[in-house]
DNA sequence: TCCACATTGATGCAATTGCATCTATATAGA
DNA sequence: TCTATATAGATGCAATTGCATCAATGTGGA
């Protein structure tokens, strides 16, 4: 029912995306270093300051599933990169913040993963083509995301 | 250290393809379905007929992890959609091979399938603007991979 | 104020994944 | 032929994911 066209480009999109977060993922594992979602998580607990975010604004964000991200943030918080703070407004809710040694962590993840994004994917295609790219897939998101 | 362009490129991959997975699975679901994985092996199956797939050919097909594989497969015999067969010369291996209920799981999943990549990506973009996202996609392949 | 409903986050349990390793067969070389 | 090594596939066990549901707090309307 589809055409060919988006049989193959979605075909592409599916199997180019499993390898480079295989890759990605390898990599991280090759340096000692956890997971890629923790990458994920810590970056958006750095962008966000000393504020912090609530476990929700996380899900928004990384497009994780909820009980996902409620784990995710116990291991987090067992290895102290991030900590939990009680909201002042909100007896349900929690303020998550990154740690020192979270950022720490969050540097060094990055050495490694900032590296394979650039062979991955930097090395492969040129400014532009990484625009046109950027631009063709954000097309592609669902649109009652903001993002 | 990677380009903003490389980065942003990177980000929205990694974004797109999670969220494309999701609403695919979704829909999967929604319709009693399983999951993706079967449709993948399924289609190699399909494709290479009466003959069949060795394990270890649906494994650089499919870019499954070997245990993965072997595990999805005695799952797939159970609901008996595929069936193993001994291997002629080679003892240690088997032979997989679609069964007609298979086929008609196969079918079935297309039917979903295929209307969400319409949908999630046919409907977005021109066929040329497909035919672009494949061809810069494809050189994001790993050079390793015949695919 | 009170109640019905929504939101936030956690969790018990089953299924799946990841890791390491194992068994069995094949193959190459002494 | 015999041994060392490689390949094919399975599996025990721990970690993670998915599903369903729960507890606790917040919110809006009668």
């Amino acid at each position: 029912m589809p055409s060919p066209e988006a049989i193959t480009a979605w075909a592409r999109l599916m199997r180019v995306s499993r390898q480079l977060v295989e890759s990605a993922e390898d990599a991280l594992k090759a340096g000692g270093l956890p997971p890629l979602a923790w990458y994920d998580v810590l970056h958006e607990l750095a962008e966000a300051g000393e504020g912090g975010l609530r476990p929700f604004q996380l899900i928004e964000r990384t497009l994780f599933a909820q009980y996902n991200v409620s784990r995710l943030l116990a291991r987090l918080e067992i290895d102290g990169v991030v900590e939990k703070l009680p909201v002042a407004d909100d007896g349900r809710g929690q303020t998550i913040r990154i740690t020192a040694r979270g950022r720490e962590m969050r540097r060094q993840m990055w050495a490694v993963y900032g590296r394979s994004i650039t062979e991955l994917v930097g090395a492969k295609l040129s400014a532009d083509e990484l625009n046109i790219v950027s631009a063709l897939l954000g097309r592609l998101r669902h649109p009652t995301v903001i993002d």
